[in-house]
DNA sequence: TCTGGGGTCCTAGGACCC
DNA sequence: TCTGGGGTCCTAGGACCC
């Protein structure tokens, strides 16, 4: 419900005052729903489907577009309350949140956690206007489904050694891992819920599944997880794509596009004192067929002249081996490197492939102008060319 | 009913190295 | 003289999550 409250937050006179809420693409386009309010939902929709879909099972209903730049903040609003609670936050998504609370258990027992839980909760309500579901138990996966049994807003609280009777009662398409294609694999063996699959032996799961998803499922079905909280993991990629409302079929239209998201992706990782050393570029045909290819280079890169040069010759053999008009295109930037730490190696300017210090030096100098007058401040000339009769931008700013 | 955008993790095969 | 074994890195694709 999260993208939904804060969409209701955001136009209290609009979008606030509705029942039947919607918030995802628009239906003329090719959005899907991204969340829907609970009565919307008792009409079968979806999140992930279709918006189109979604508005002939519920006609009343009104869409409104993902308010992406508010729900990052108000998660970080969450975020910082969450953190007054527990020592140890992990952000599992933008509106999920793992608390170590070990050490906790000392003062009392578990009925200790369930009024602690319902504070945190009214917490996070009064001081970031948004209402969560917490769920609590001895592993993550355990805490994680309980959190399902909490919806929508409450709290539910499995007691420690309850873990595994806690388990019995889900479907094994509820476990987190098991989506459509495990679980039809599952379900062709006539394993459908949680009760039928531990009656199975670890090695038959195994011979089923291979060795490391029969060795998870068999854990995983008994509340076992060996994964713990941690505070801050780093980012691994940083990625940009855009669905075309309509197919692209030119060349020059294509690299126009990955241009811009190259700017986007380039602008996140400098934000981020981050550089790249393996760049993919992804390409959706019209036919839905999705490919993808990637290079590593010796140095790592942050400039967004870097990014396209690389990316544009990637898209380059992508084309070559299937010419179809594009629905998507995509560039992401993968093993990641702090900027500071990887500066550490430049000792021989002149031998660096990827890019020079100069263009380093520009695209920080062009971010810096952006965040004081705009981000139409400085555009590149690929940009800008096609730009000259915008009438936002007036000749102070160019 | 035509299918978003941001991610993580896993697997399999090939190149390469000692 | 038919063709070891262990390891890392890279690429492409896919499953899965919110």
């Amino acid at each position: 419900m999260f993208y939904v409250q804060v969409a209701m937050l955001l136009d209290p006179e609009g979008a606030g005052r509705e029942t039947l809420l919607i918030v995802g693409g628009t239906p003329s386009g090719r959005g899907v729903v991204t969340s829907a309010s609970y009565p919307v939902r008792a009409f079968g929709v979806r999140s992930g489907m279709p918006t189109g879909q979604a508005l002939r099972l519920c006609p009343d209903a009104v869409v409104v577009p993902v308010p992406r730049g508010a729900c990052l903040e108000r998660s970080t609003q969450v975020r910082a309350v969450l953190d007054e609670w527990s020592p140890v936050v992990q952000a599992a998504s933008i509106d999920e949140f793992y608390l170590d609370l070990s050490g906790t258990e000392r003062i009392p027992g578990y009925e200790h956690m369930e009024p602690l839980a319902q504070r945190m909760r009214s917490d996070v309500l009064r001081r970031a206007q948004i209402s969560v579901s917490i769920g609590g138990g001895g592993t993550r996966i355990v805490a994680k489904l309980a959190t399902s049994r909490a919806k929508p807003g409450g709290v539910h609280i499995v007691p420690t050694g309850g873990e595994a009777d806690f388990m019995r009662q889900f479907r094994l398409n509820d476990i987190p891992g098991v989506g459509p294609s495990l679980g039809a694999s599952l379900s062709r063996r006539g394993l459908h819920t949680v009760v039928d699959a531990l009656e199975v032996d670890e090695e038959w799961l195994v011979r089923w599944l291979g060795d490391a998803r029969g060795r998870w499922l068999h854990r995983r079905i008994r509340g076992i997880d060996g994964s713990s909280v941690q505070a801050h993991e780093p980012r691994k990629s940083i990625s940009s794509e855009r669905t075309f409302l309509e197919d692209v079929e030119g060349d020059e239209e294509l690299e126009d596009q990955l241009f811009k998201l190259a700017l986007s992706v380039g602008h996140s990782l400098r934000r981020a004192s981050l550089r790249a050393r393996t760049v993919t570029v992804k390409l959706r045909d019209q036919d839905f067929t999705t490919r993808s290819a990637a290079r590593t280079l010796d140095d790592a890169i942050e400039s967004d002249t870097a990014l396209f040069q690389v990316g544009r010759a990637l898209l380059g053999e992508l084309r070559r081996k299937r010419r179809r008009p594009a629905r998507l295109l995509g560039i992401g930037a993968t093993g990641l490197v702090t900027a500071e730490r990887e500066g550490q190696f430049e000792i021989f300017e002149s031998k660096m492939q990827g890019e020079r210090d100069r263009d380093r030096r520009v695209n920080r100098a062009v971010d810096q102008l952006r965040a004081r007058f705009g981000e139409a401040a400085v555009l590149p000339g690929r940009i800008a060319g096609s730009k000259r009769e915008d009438p936002d931008l007036d000749g102070r700013e160019r």
